[in-house]
DNA sequence: AACATATTATCGTCATACGATTGGACTTGT
DNA sequence: ACAAGTCCAATCGTATGACGATAATATGTT
């Protein structure tokens, strides 16, 4: 289970931050009681608090303590942060902003991927295309190819800002899928639509490209927020595949 | 000028590793060799190290050293790490990824932007934008005003992920700004299209704000292309100010 | 009551030692 | 000579102890 010990330590330290277990502005516990808590010593203690300053979760001072920085501040962008994110429960408001970027950034994206995919970005996309086809009919990790599918749209966009957001955006993506996967024919219907924009991009037609993406996103849109209607009375959504199966 | 250890000790490292003074893959000289070179306990420059593991510039390993990780692995949202990119030299292909993140994601926001802007969103945008008119009529800092104008507006669009994307656009917008004041009335015109810009976002017309960024946004657009066509035998474009003004 | 001063909790930095990992050199057997 | 296994050493990883630096709090003085 142990594998590094600042690893473990920094994911612990950052999984309890933005799970809210220290309110914002409010100090974490000294460095001594710290290493007390985690059993390690005080290098791996401060080398985890660096690496969380350096996304933006937390600031340091002397007298003044290790304090949660406001929410403004941390790295929404670092895939660690949104990890910890999901792990500590995804709230209707997060998932609300990753549906607003979503769908700022994957149809322009895509307009730029029909316009400049290599011949290696489509080979990488179809391959991801081909596993997602075999996931659905010969069982298989279907989330995997199609995280893989958009991670490599957004990459034949040759924009390096876009590339980094399937990132953040892949935890949309796998919420998505939890909840279109309790749905009948889900998966089937799904795998034409991606089909459609890859044929797009791979035809150079960049108004087609962007249509079908919207096609796929809009469902998926529409989806989350029936969901996220019905279940208003909770305040988080964690663990989203179980608690929708049992709906 | 020294005022905290580690953070000069990150800035250098950071700095040294982003303008590409080590090869990708190439490994950073030994954690001795740095203490030497930086006049720093081994203790700051593993938390530097550290700090510059969590924002993905590079990697470590007991015997392969520090490495320096390929460029898709680095955090581009990080607001450090596009400082250090402009720093040491925005090249053409960073900007023209800026501009393209830009114009997919500013027109977006300011929708979003007059849909849900508090009146004190408004408010903070009203007195940036006062600043600048006062830094155009009698001098003054116009470049932080501008700056604070476009970041309050995407602080208005109400979402995380497009707020901090400020930072980084900032990045864009400082560019910009060194080569419309080297024209003549530029910032007088510019101010016009900024006003018209709020206009909408206050009268709550999502589409009016949109085709007023847009033409704010193709303006800047059209400025720097042609600077860079103007200057395409240069590998980077650095201190962008200076050169201009020399042109 | 206002201001200057001392106290102290906490992080910041340094120094040293040893453990853990891994790439490369070395040895060995065929 | 070559392949496979073994050993070695370079480098980061972790632990410990000490002292300096900083800023909030308490204290004292006018």
């Amino acid at each position: 289970m142990i594998k590094n010990v600042h690893g473990n330590t920094v994911d612990h330290l950052g999984e309890a931050v933005v799970a809210g277990r220290y309110a914002v502005g409010a100090a974490l516990p000294p460095e001594p009681l710290l290493c007390a808590e985690l059993g390690v010593s005080r290098t791996v203690v401060r080398e985890a608090v660096k690496s969380l300053v350096a996304k933006g979760l937390i600031s340091t001072g002397p007298r003044v303590g290790t304090r949660v920085l406001p929410e403004e501040h941390w790295n929404w962008f670092d895939p660690d942060v949104v990890a910890w994110q999901s792990k500590a429960g995804l709230t209707p408001g997060f998932l609300r902003d990753l549906q607003d970027l979503r769908r700022v950034v994957e149809p322009a994206a895509m307009r730029l991927a029909a316009e400049r995919a290599s011949a290696q970005d489509i080979a990488g996309i179809e391959a991801a295309f081909a596993g997602m086809t075999q996931a659905v009919h010969s069982g298989g990790d279907y989330i995997t190819h199609d995280l893989r599918f958009h991670q490599g749209l957004l990459r034949a966009s040759g924009n390096r800002m876009l590339q980094q957001m399937s990132k953040v955006l892949s935890a949309l993506l796998r919420t998505s899928f939890e909840i279109s996967t309790s749905r009948p024919g889900g998966p089937r219907s799904s795998l034409q639509l991606h089909r459609a924009v890859l044929d797009a991009v791979i035809a150079h037609q960049p108004d087609a490209a962007e249509t079908a993406i919207r096609v796929l996103i809009d469902g998926a849109h529409d989806d989350i927020e029936e969901v996220l209607a019905s279940r208003r009375h909770l305040p988080k959504l964690s663990k989203p595949a179980s608690q929708l199966r049992a709906a």
